[in-house]
DNA sequence: GTAAACATGTAAACGGTTACATGATTAT
DNA sequence: ATAATCATGTAACCGTTTACATGTTTAC
């Protein structure tokens, strides 16, 4: 349910095409709730089914046309009111932690398999966070560019800041599992030697 | 998909019924891979349907039964070569980072509020696995002393190391979460401040 | 002329969640 | 007697994934 709210996050700063808000998603909110357009293009339906978003057919050349889509005040009132509701949080479903409880029973070179993989998958990840971060502080992504230019000098610092700060996470969890792979790895060396 | 083997895992120590094995299950791997009883029990058809575990109806008093589960010889290969298979990792889709990048949109005390929430939150998943962190370094953990129970000794450090590891990782992964969430406290004390 | 990018979807299948439903056995 | 625990499911719904499908416009 999470996937309305992070469009309209994005919707909220202007009017979009689906087409345009989910090349936007991809760069920005996509980075921690993905979201392929085969799911967006239905959603935004549904959306404006409920009364959250208007879309308008536009023309583009002769024969074809581009819905854009803005957000009503009952969308915004929706969003602000799920941002201040308790996050409901997922239950735990993690396929690396499960397998690394069980690589007891493959060969150690499987198990530095697994580990190299874990390592290579977060370390896709830390790059690309790692890049938003730099975005964020050098101000060089459009998003928040486009943010702030609708936002009261007062509140830019907390728009950056928060920002700022759910990147860092991002990064600093990224940074902890390539850690623990790591550690993983020398585990079996260790397992193996001794 | 991991459901299958996580349930695989467990039986692969000894036969159970459904009953029984969702009770370890909520002890043990359901740290890591939450699912209800209403899950587990068509699971389980589903895994005999295909061959990879044997179900026997047993009598329980006069007129109860259960269904006591084993692993086949092909549920068995099934595992072995799932846990040699590339992981297949799970795109991101993470409610409590795509908020936190939004808070600017709420007060103060709202995005308090979400920190707060989030502190809560890891801190009880943390207890979960320091409790279990615990029960391995104990060898006080109902299902280890099972399956070293039918393991061979030279694989018995291995099956203990990393079962340690692995709860290591997530209880420094929710370490982590509390110390960011801790620091957007902070964060939100300096803007109202400053 | 052709390829890249623009633009918008549908359909089927799958996995997970929630709520409901039922009854037997054992310990007190 | 009664409550706790044992024991096993079904059904409806929802969100996600994957594969498929189609056509237009723009830049080279």
């Amino acid at each position: 349910m999470s996937l309305r709210y992070a469009l309209l996050a994005i919707l909220r700063v202007g009017p979009l095409s689906g087409y345009d808000l989910q090349k936007q998603f991809s760069q920005s909110v996509g980075h921690v709730w993905h979201a392929p357009d085969s799911q967006i293009y239905p959603e935004l339906r549904k959306m404006e089914e409920a009364g959250l978003v208007e879309g308008e057919d536009q023309l583009r050349g002769e024969r074809a046309r581009r819905r854009v889509y803005h957000v009503t005040e009952a969308g915004d009132r929706a969003f602000i009111e799920w941002m201040q509701t308790p996050l409901e949080y997922q239950r735990v479903r993690d396929p690396a932690h499960l397998r690394a409880a069980y690589l007891e029973s493959v060969s150690y070179d499987a198990a530095r398999e697994f580990f190299r993989g874990h390592i290579a998958e977060w370390e896709g990840e830390l790059e690309q966070w790692r890049g938003e971060l730099v975005h964020i502080e050098n101000l060089s992504n459009p998003m928040l560019v486009r943010r702030l230019a609708v936002t009261a000098d007062v509140d830019k610092p907390r728009t950056i800041a928060f920002k700022r700060i759910t990147y860092e996470g991002l990064v600093e969890h990224a940074l902890g599992e390539i850690a623990w792979a790591r550690r993983g790895l020398e585990l079996v060396d260790e397992l193996e030697a001794g």
